[in-house]
DNA sequence: CGTGGTCACGAACACTGTTCTAGTTACGAA
DNA sequence: TTCGTAACTAGAACAGTGTTCGTGACCACG
């Protein structure tokens, strides 16, 4: 718009662009905002949440709208996930610092999950055709070529590595996810479940019992941590 | 029932042990039959089809009837997982043969899975409590200790591996899935995803397409072999 | 026999994703 | 400028989901 089109909508009437029978808004919604929104529901209250009735209410709008943008519920969960996928910043793979690479690939692919939580769910039921999904395939893929994994093993492992950072994500958003919620049944903080391990009949569960405290332990990411790191020490003795 | 009472009930007219008011079963629905009942329709036709009305059908009574029974179907989830754990047959840990039997195991966890098409989504979503997964849990963790892993990567290793392979097992039900359904947009066999790698772009997706023929191959169960040595071999080097 | 507990059932509720229909607006062509 | 069409929006409705509530029937026990 120009400086008059800017002026003359200034003085128009308040009310006008807010038509009570207006079907059609000043600009239509896009499919950038759709899955702006959608994110931020997600973000904001879980995978779960998003409906297209929660959806529809965030973008002001009616549920039956949003499907002008989006084919189905499935097809917002590959834009969404296309859209995480899109945020990752993949690096020239370096032959010397791969191992840091592809760690950094999959923590930001992890980051990205668990900033929207549940949201792995939606990454583990879709068929890999999504551009942007290809291109994080194709960097770790690249990575793990660049640090002299034969093709086979790259290629298998990467479809590991993200599988599992996906399944981890899902666990830890459902973990996190009952930690707020008010039923005490389920709050079941680390010393809570490490409690209730080591309660176990030692008879039937005596590794358990014994153990209660490692299966428990690590702080942050630790165990995402040691499962790449393990990956990475199988791949380096193949 | 004695004799006498069996020729009784066969001379009474056959409506009457059918009758139409009739509040309650001859004998009361159990929660095994429950539990049966959902196996089964989850074999027959997927998890995603599990549903109480569904499930109420397949025991000929109403899905309210179902809540005597079950919490909701959340508790359902954790009986069916459960009852899937309950028949995996944990082997003696034996040192020298104990990444077979860890093989093994998973492989029956992998099996059963796959068993039920995606059942796996529920065990992906259970808190560990139900004392069945605890027991394939400590299976998993004898093994390991067994074979001379340290605690602590023994017990995150238990947990990365069973996570893995209800991921893994998700995603082939997934494209199994996909396979079935009549929507010729989703079949995907292995030549035509191959062929859909190959054809992205050389310039953004140079390896992808250099070697479609590795990301798409393998038979059987093939993947996940690969990732259970990785481990393993992992683990053989810390 | 009376009572309490358990099971089963129907109706209803609140919610889900989606389709259908109709209204409105924007845009391009005549 | 007018008209037609495409695109977008919105409400109603549909078919389906999990679950609750109230009630009836049955069974076991005292």
């Amino acid at each position: 718009m120009d400086a008059r089109e800017r002026r003359a909508a200034r003085h128009r009437s308040p009310a006008a662009g807010n038509d009570v029978g207006s079907r059609r808004r000043r600009a239509p919604i896009t499919p950038e905002q759709v899955v702006d929104a959608a994110l931020g529901v997600v973000a904001a209250e879980g995978y779960e949440a998003l409906t297209m009735r929660r959806l529809a209410t965030a973008l002001d709008t009616g549920p039956a709208s949003l499907y002008a943008h989006v084919v189905n519920k499935a097809d917002l969960d590959e834009l969404l996930i296309g859209r995480l996928c899109a945020e990752l910043v993949l690096p020239e793979p370096d032959p010397t610092t791969w191992r840091d690479q592809l760690r950094g690939v999959l923590a930001q692919m992890r980051d990205q999950y668990l900033r929207y939580p549940g949201i792995s769910r939606a990454g583990l039921a879709l068929a890999p055709t999504d551009r942007e999904i290809a291109r994080v395939s194709e960097g770790v893929l690249s990575i793990l070529l660049t640090g002299g994994v034969a093709p086979q093993a790259a290629a298998w492992a990467a479809d590991a590595l993200l599988l599992y950072t996906a399944a981890y994500c899902l666990e830890v958003s459902i973990v996190r996810q009952r930690a707020t919620e008010d039923d005490a049944v389920w709050v079941l903080d680390r010393e809570e479940m490490r409690g209730r391990l080591a309660a176990l009949p030692a008879a039937t569960f005596p590794n358990t019992v014994r153990y209660a405290g490692e299966l428990t332990a690590g702080e942050g990411h630790d165990r995402f941590d040691f499962t790449v790191g393990l990956v990475l020490d199988g791949l380096a003795h193949r």
